[in-house]
Formats: C-alpha cells, structure tokens, sequence
DNA sequence: AAGGAGGGTTTTTTT
DNA sequence: AACCCTCCTT
C-alpha cells in the first residue's frame, strides 16, 4: 500500500483506529510527517504511540522532542508514554511546551546574548503592567494607545522578528508611531530588568541559533525525532525555531487540525499546517478523520458548519456511534438562559445521578460565567471554573508574586511599582512620579535618584525616609531569602507580617467575611510555596516564580487540579481545546459574542472564519449530548438588548 | 498622602 | 453593573 495521501480509512479492528497503511506511516516511518487528525480522532493517543514504537525500536527516550501545546498535555503524554513502556524506560523523553523548551536552552545559553541566566519571566500581568508603565513613561496617554492595544502589536513585532529599532519602518499612522516608541521603551525596560515576556522566550532562542552556531548545533545533537502536537497553532517564531531544530535530519512528525486552528489573534498561521508539505518536500500526510468520541448528531451539525469555512483542508469526519439529536434553545434573556441550563443540569445531577463532572458549559468571553455560576451557587450544584482570570488576577496574589519577584530581582522596576505603597507607607503617586521621573531621565533607579530629589526639594524629606526605610527592608530580607535552604514559607511569612501585609486587606475590604476569604488567597499562595518547595531540588523564589509564569492556574496553585474535580466545568472555548465531556452546554450563541463583535468589526473572512473554528471546536467537545442555547434578549451594560441569533446557528441547521 | 465621593467608560480569546 | 479615574476633603 503506498503512502502519501491516503484514502480515508475504514474503521479496523485495531483498537488504535489506523489502517495499516497509516499505522505504518505514523509508527515506524522517520523524516516529515503531516498527520491532519480531526476532532476526537484520538490525535494525543496517536503521537503517544509513536513516540513509544519509537522508543521500542532502540530510540533512547531523552533524544526524542514532543512539544505540546499546555503544561496540562505535557502531563498527560507523560504519564501515557510511562504507562504504556512501564519500566523499560530509564530516561524520560523530553515533553514540554514551547516555551518550557526555550526556558530550558535559555537558562543555560542566555549569558551569550547579555541577558543574566536568572532572567524572571513577565506574566501576562506583568506584561500589562511593563506596557502601562511604558506608556506613561514616555508620556503617551492611555487615550492614544491603550496599553492592552500596544502589547498586541508589540507581540505581533516580535512575532515577526522585528526588533525595537526596527519598527518605525513598519508604521504607516501616529498611533503606530507611538507603538513603535512604546515598544522601544517597553522592551529597554525589561532589558533593564533582566525580564523576558513569552514572546521573548521564542524570540531570545532563534537569535541564539542564528547567531550562535555551537547552541543551534548543540540543541540539534540533542534530538534525533521531534513532534509537535497541536500544529495549527504554532506561530512563525516556533516554526523558524522547528525547523532549525529538524534540519539536520529532519526526523519531524507534527499533528494537527486546521479546523481547530483558534490562537490566529496570538500570531498562529494556519499557513504552517497547510503548507507543511511545501515547507517540508517528501513529507507524508495522513488523515485521521474517523470520530471516536462524539455521536453522528453532533458529527452531523460539527461539519455543516465546518464546511462553510474555505480556507481548509478538505476533510469530512465520520462518527460511529448514534445518540439523541443536539438541542438548539432560545430564551427569552441571559437570565433564562442560565436558569434554564443550570435546571437541565441539577435535574441531571439530583434526578439521573449524572456524575457533574461529566457536564461543561462553554462559552466564548470571561464575562458570561458569572450569571451560570449565581446559579449553580443557589442550586448548590457543584462546579469549577476553568481559567479565566480567577485566581491570578486577584489583587492579593498578583501582590504576592510582585513581592517575590522584587525580592528575587533587585531591578524589577515594573513589580517594584506596583507595591512600593501597599499597604500605604507614605510614598504616594505624586512623589512616585518624580521619582521614576528622574529614573527615566537619569536611567537610574529610583533608589539612586531619592537623595538628589530630596536635596532640591523635589520630594519631601518625609517621603523620602520612607523610601529610604522600604529599600532597606528589601536589602535585609533579600539575602534572607537567597540563602541556601531557605525555608521561603517561613521566610516569606515573616516578611508579610513584617510588612503587614494583613493591614492592607483589613484596609481594603470593610466586609469581615470578605477579609478571612482574602487572607485564605493569601494562604493559598503560601501553600503554593510550600509545595513546590517539597517537591523541588534546589528550590528558590526565583524557580517558584518560573514556575508560576509558564504553569499558571493548573499546577501550582490549588489542591487538585481544577479539571479532576468532581464538579460541572465551566470554561471559555478556548480552554475547552483538546477536551471532551459526555454533555455540553454551549451557550450565548448570539451575533457580537459568537462569532464576537471584534471579529465582525475587524470585517475579514478569516476572522469570522477563526470564530466558526471555535464553535466548531465547542460542539466536538460533546460525546453524547450537545445544547446549544441563546438569549433573545440581553444585559449590556445596565441595559437590556435585543439579541441577533448567532450566524452559525443557521449554519448548522440549514433546512431550518 | 490618604481616603472617599462622583463621574465616565465599558471592545475576546492565553502559552 | 462594575470598574477605573479624577477631584475633593482631611
């Protein structure tokens, strides 16, 4: 039987659903491989089988590279690599995400560039905080250019290469002239920091292959076999970054599937999965397209509206199993709408004895669980929610982490800002201007220009002690916490109570119950540390915080892992890639949410084809059941709107 | 400098 | 409706 485009297959008795052809393909054969896997075909269970036949044939697991997508993939291919060979493997193959690779060759590579080893990373809060202060540095006003706007172009800057100084040739109006210095100063001031963002990650790692021969060659000696799973997603860094890494033998097997394809807005180019074979001469493509996980119902509706995207890989899932008709349900307003799906639900939980854990509500933005979650609180049905900005984003934990990251990095101007005041120590706003003023100016620290400001009255001989009393506090505890085998909860809970950190909640929320809910946040984070102290070899404030940036929410923080829980799932579609649940509620399918009003306004086919990508990617998350729901009418700020029933869903039923 | 009242704005998804 | 910013008072 020959290789290359295969017919799709017919189901086999093999319990891994390839034909023979595919299963030869996929397992022994080296050199490029495009497997076009769709929807719940089984795509992590056919990369997790190659990579142990490979492992098999004699291939020591250590020379073999799998990207995943999420630290939570990784996981989970480890595990299934380790169940399937046991004890036969000795080494562990290298399973990481992108940017967990780059860590890992930056962490001993980076001097090369100037940058220190101990670089922190910058988290998606951080990053916002670095652009804000930017901004303001150079004295651009929030008006002209909204610090999320600029982050977004500097990202797609970064994306594509361009360096600080190079950006001004890329603008064509005022606002990208403001950008571009915007980038300037954004990025000296992570430099100045000895900080990285994510895209610095990707960025920092090919400069290092193209400048430095010897890394590249020792990165490339590293691996015989690279797989990169969730393909359609990989931006143009992670793709120069790839096939650097393969050139030498391009033993490279990636796995995706271009309707899937929903980071587009993040710099992912669906051009790399559907070019693969240009990019790539010789290389063999197979088509999983046999659906293992959902019902001919839900297949049915997921394909008719998948069909009406064109820029794709033609393919058509077939499903092989039957089940009820996927529901389509309008209400009357958002409220009926959660009223009506958390009933469904609770009579499912309390009436059928469905475990909660097998329902999830999908949804497009971070703002539409609220009124789910209201309501799965009154009916006390028990549920998680996935992402979003939960736990991360409170101001206690961002605090927290802020401290360790001043504590473990002297120059974090960015983390400095944001608690040099809280709890209040007599340093405000207007003395905090002149300082960073004269920081900017001067390109001191602040600490170095507090004395001359306070010699010519700029600050008041007040501020300025208290200035000088925080930065020595700092300087005490930080050797503290450098120490070797530091206990940093301990440490680090000294050093809250030094400060009175407690005050600042007590301050902040007048409501008792709301200050013992706070100060468990903060125990949380404390726990955090605890256990990633236990667990970690050489820990460090500096390793918790790594940690932190590149695992987010699922590992270390929170006792089990959100999605083990036995509770309903709630969780943006986004999130929801790469799942499956036996029931799914998909809701607000309206006109400005899904497809979103951005995505309307932006006025592109390939945006309002991206968001049919994420209905596509929400109904063939379900197994057995699928509603799709919608509010006829809706609450938008204070006010009630008439709704327009999304596109998509006449798209899915179109005899309807 | 700190805290509180009042007014204006709200535009997505995340490694 | 909720949040952030600004201005005002202490």
């Amino acid at each position: 039987m020959s290789h290359g485009l295969t017919t799709p297959p017919r189901p086999t008795s093999s319990a891994d659903g390839l034909n023979p052809a595919q299963r030869d393909a996929v397992i022994t054969m080296r050199g490029p491989l495009l497997v076009l896997a769709g929807a719940g075909t089984g795509k992590t269970r056919v990369i997790t089988m190659r990579m142990a036949e490979l492992i098999r044939q004699g291939v020591p697991p250590e020379r073999i590279l799998s990207v995943t997508f999420t630290n939570k993939a990784a996981k989970e291919m480890q595990e299934r690599t380790q169940a399937i060979l046991g004890r036969r493997m000795k080494t562990r193959p290298a399973i990481s995400t992108f940017h967990a690779y780059c860590v890992r060759v930056l962490r001993d590579e980076i001097e090369a560039l100037g940058y220190p080893s101990q670089f922190v990373i910058y988290d998606r809060g951080d990053q916002e905080s670095a652009a804000r202060k930017a901004l303001r540095d150079i004295k651009v006003p929030d008006a002209a250019l909204r610090p999320g706007d600029l982050l977004s172009q500097i990202s797609r800057w970064k994306t594509a290469g361009v360096a600080p100084d190079e950006a001004s040739q890329f603008i064509d109006d005022d606002r990208g002239y403001l950008a571009a210095a915007g980038y300037r100063r954004y990025q000296a001031s992570l430099r100045a920091a000895g900080s990285v963002d994510f895209d610095d990650l990707l960025m920092l790692t090919l400069r290092l292959f193209d400048e430095f021969p010897e890394v590249l060659e020792r990165q490339q000696n590293r691996f015989e076999h690279v797989q990169i799973d969730e393909y359609q997603d990989t931006n143009e860094l992670q793709f120069r970054i790839v096939a650097e890494l393969v050139r030498p033998h391009r033993n490279l097997c990636v796995v995706g599937d271009d309707d899937q394809s929903i980071y587009g807005w993040r710099g992912a180019e669906i051009k790399h999965i559907l070019g693969f074979q240009q990019q790539f001469p010789g290389a063999k493509v197979v088509r999983l397209q046999d659906n293992y996980r959902c019902t001919t119902q839900i297949i049915d509706v997921a394909n008719k509206l998948v069909k009406c995207n064109r820029g794709r890989h033609e393919k058509t899932l077939i499903a092989h199993k039957s089940g009820s008709d996927v529901l389509f349900k309008p209400y009357p307003d958002e409220q009926a709408e959660a009223e009506g799906v958390v009933r469904d639900i609770n009579y499912l939980v309390t009436q059928l004895n469905i475990p909660p854990a097998d329902i999830a509500i999908l949804f497009r933005t971070n703002e539409q669980p609220r009124i789910f979650e209201t309501e799965l609180r009154r009916l006390r049905v028990p549920y998680t929610l996935i992402g979003g900005q939960s736990f991360f984003d409170r101001r206690e934990v961002r605090d927290i982490l802020a401290y360790m990251k001043v504590l473990s990095n002297p120059q974090d101007e960015v983390s400095l800002l944001r608690i040099i005041n809280v709890p209040t120590r007599g340093i405000g706003d207007a003395a905090m201007d002149k300082l960073l003023n004269e920081a900017v100016k001067s390109g001191r620290t602040i600490w170095s220009v507090a004395p001359e400001l306070v010699a010519t009255k700029t600050i008041s001989a007040k501020t300025y002690g208290s200035v000088q009393r925080f930065h020595a506090l700092l300087e005490s505890w930080r050797p503290r916490f450098a120490e070797k085998g530091a206990m940093l909860v301990d440490l680090f809970r000294q050093f809250l109570k030094e400060i009175d950190y407690d005050s600042e909640i007590e301050k902040q929320y007048a409501d008792q119950q709301q200050q013992v809910a706070r100060k468990a946040v903060v125990e949380e984070c404390l726990s955090a540390v605890k256990e990633y102290q236990s667990r970690s070899l050489r820990p460090s404030l500096g390793g918790f915080l790594e940690e932190t940036a590149l695992t987010g929410k699922d590992d270390s923080f929170g006792e089990n892992p959100e999605l083990e829980r036995p509770a309903v799932k709630l969780m943006t579609l986004h999130s929801a890639k790469g799942l499956e649940f036996p029931r799914v509620y998909l809701v607000g399918l309206e006109e400005g949410i899904l497809p979103h009003q951005r995505s309307i306004d932006g006025g592109t086919t390939e945006g309002i084809e991206e968001e049919r990508r994420l209905a596509y990617v929400g109904a063939t998350r379900a197994r057995d059941f699928l509603t799709i729901s919608w509010a006829q009418v809706r609450l938008k700020w204070g006010k009630m709107k008439p709704t327009i029933p999304s596109r998509f869903l006449a798209e899915m039923q179109p005899e309807e």
